[in-house]
DNA sequence: TCTATATACGAACACCGTTCGTGTCAAATA
DNA sequence: TATTTGACACGAACGGTGTTCGTATATAGA
């Protein structure tokens, strides 16, 4: 079957006949969608979203890469499923109007986390149409929430879109930030102190407010920038 | 010279001695920085950032890559100038008090503008630490016209850096777009009206809100998502 | 004029995503 | 039961990537 039927009969609703039973099982253990797609975050939580290659995946399932396009079309593909399988363990909850606002925080610091768990699997996120069918999920239980808080329906879909993109560019940053201290090699240091230093270092005449507030710059212990940054959308949106 | 001196010697102050004067000629046009930096936005601007190849650039200044590294340490260093360049290009206004949301607005703007004349530099962006010369040059501007509009320091360093990370995403997720337009051979179809007739065709039982606002949800022609995000932001800092 | 040094660059290395052709086995058919 | 079928696994290869090494060369200074 070629691949691309694959692809495509993975976005139909599942097929209630043929029954799989009891699967036939080849030389192997014949390699599922699910099995790549587990290896594959897996391979992305311990080593970074830069490891993930189709070489390496394919190693880490005791096979060739050519193996691997029989279950999936693509890398574009594979990147398509993490995704969606990230988003398919976010739970949702009912909205409340009376909460719409902590409900949507959580949901943007559960979509986070999930991001920072699988570091650097935020690029993939942005680098793809939001077409997917699980993350128009996520984007469905935002604009529940949004709508269920008295939002207008146009402010609340750009709304989601937004807290939903400023997300992924976050968990990138921080992603990117980890990964530079991890091959410490060189002196890219970005340690907080170090970067508050060499802030401060600046010549104080033509960055006077950077050198001045070189501490709030590098301010924000944990997630604090993102609880700000957050909170500022969601407030603006209820003072409308 | 090593190539990493000369990185280190670019972040270092211009030293006022050693006048170029008649810079000597070699063989061929001994490539300059500028050039290489020039050719290669060139190629960004007209081909996209997946086209900038250390092999590409090489071929448009006749050379060959290896050359390339005798004034670039790296692809990544590359991009780093690539950024610092487009930095560079930006007009950051004198900050006036009782204009400082337009004036934060045209900022960011600007720098969506120059973002999106260079297709996907943006990825680029986001995977640079902030460090480098003229991004601060840019973070300062934005920060000073937030003092100037009365925002608290703290929350002026994080929304400087909110705002900047957005535009970066949304730059990012257009660019993507039109890429995939660009390269149409499939059916990974992201029309506008084709993207709000696959969301109504979703079956509505678990998709109510999507099927219903598809509208509101693939709306806005040109920038009135990005405007309306900015303006969120910064109405959001002005009621404190 | 001669040497020293910074530069240009051909060739190669290791890795990437992807494709082609072939071999192999389980299931369907005769 | 014997045979065909076809989905799958996989070795090998292709064209591309970033990067490095060694060498040739042309200019700057002695």
């Amino acid at each position: 079957m070629n691949p691309k039927e694959r692809r495509a009969a993975r976005h139909r609703p599942p097929n209630p006949e043929a029954e799989p039973g009891s699967r036939p099982r080849r030389r192997k253990d014949p390699i599922t969608v699910d099995q790549v797609v587990d290896t594959a975050l897996g391979l992305v939580a311990t080593e970074g979203y830069e490891a993930l290659t189709m070489r390496r995946l394919a190693g880490a399932l005791d096979t060739g890469p050519a193996s691997l396009y029989a279950h999936v079309v693509n890398k574009a593909d594979l990147d398509e499923l993490l995704i969606g399988r990230l988003c398919a363990g976010l739970v949702l909850p009912e909205p409340e109007p009376a909460t719409w606002r902590e409900q949507l925080r959580g949901v943007c610091a559960q979509v986070r986390d999930q991001y920072l768990a699988y570091p650097g699997i935020s690029r993939a996120a942005l680098a793809m149409a939001p077409t997917d069918l699980e993350t128009v999920r996520v984007s469905e239980g935002m604009l529940a929430i949004l709508l269920a808080g008295g939002v207008t329906p146009q402010a609340a879909a750009w709304a989601a879109d937004a807290l939903l993109l400023y997300v992924a560019a976050y968990c990138l940053e921080i992603s990117v930030m980890r990964q530079r201290k991890a091959d410490d090699d060189t002196d890219w240091v970005v340690d907080t102190a170090e970067l508050r230093r060499r802030l401060t270092a600046l010549p104080a005449e033509t960055f006077p407010h950077t050198t001045r507030h070189a501490a709030e710059l590098t301010a924000g212990t944990g997630h604090e920038r993102f609880d700000f940054t957050v909170t500022l959308m969601i407030d603006g949106l209820a003072h409308r």
